[in-house]
DNA sequence: GCCTTTACTGATATTGAGTCTCAATTACAA
DNA sequence: TTGTAATTGAGACTCAATATCAGTAAAGGC
């Protein structure tokens, strides 16, 4: 999968568009179809809802369609994947989003997104010190919601996390 | 898998052979075995690898037994399982060892590790005023080490990360 | 608009980490 | 020592994700 951000900032669609033109693939109707649905998503999916949702909508793609694009997408940052400890992948889209960390709870497997700057401003400062270029990062915080704290009393009962 | 930790603090050995009790298990030579190739273990290893190990050493175990062992391990607090990015589960044991986090390299897998006590608390106030109750987390940075900086001048040929 | 090249799609097979099953074995408490 | 419930291991199974490959279709050149 290559890499590499386009420089303009008009739309997604456009965003899509230089990226996969700059690396000598072609636009066509499935990887559109699967960008627009992935923007219409908010917060987390999966690949296999999207597949499903494709298909309801009648504009099915094939899986092996499906996980390329969202390489691309990927590519093109537009997408985000996280594996949140055990199962599949979950994927979100970042066009026009702020960057954010999540809490995940083992309960209900609720995701709740957070942002502090000063985390993010001390990351920065640990990857100067260990002279290491950061592309990315993840940051996950595991245990229970509000509401899950208040259905498991004793704290038994819950699911192993990562 | 049971969790809650036990109450000693002896060795290791101990610390699994009171989890065990506790939950009603039993200790086993195979159980013992994985333990101690574990511990002798430095940084980071996957399931496989141990497998081999243990086949080399002539004390073979089998694959389900391995896995089921080391979800024990992380129940009674002696292991930790990280999933970085795509691919298979990383290992690491934890007995005596305090928390850290990690910068993964996209291009070599290195793992370094690193501590940074004021983004912990800052985690942890993150979780109070979402009123969230954290149990564990994950911190990774993705990126370039200084070796891999060097050799990879362009920034080109950079393998995706999560 | 039509060609030609080369990427793309999708049906299907394949992979591979991890889990499950179940008969035979064994830890351990009484 | 014995009874019983947990454990083991071989192999079947799961299931997300990837690879294969023949047929299809973008997109630049004419």
């Amino acid at each position: 999968m290559p890499r590499n951000k386009p420089q303009t900032q008009d739309g997604p669609e456009d965003r899509f568009q230089d990226y996969l033109r700059a690396h000598q693939l072609r636009m066509t109707p499935e990887r559109l179809m699967v960008l627009d649905v992935i923007l219409s998503r908010k917060g987390h999916f999966d690949a296999e809802e999207l597949l499903q949702f494709l298909r309801r909508r009648k504009k099915p793609v094939s899986r092996a369609t499906l996980y390329r694009t969202l390489e691309h997408l990927q590519g093109a940052g537009l997408v985000n994947v996280h594996r949140f400890g055990r199962g599949h992948a979950r994927y979100e889209h970042v066009y026009g989003r702020k960057h954010h960390d999540h809490m995940i709870c083992n309960h209900c497997d609720q995701v709740i997104e957070f942002v502090n700057d000063e985390i993010e401003r001390l990351q920065e400062e640990v990857c100067r010190q260990h002279r290491f270029r950061s592309t990315n990062h993840v940051m996950q915080i595991f245990g229970l919601c509000t509401d899950c704290q208040k259905k498991t009393r004793a704290g038994s009962g819950v699911k192993a996390s990562s």
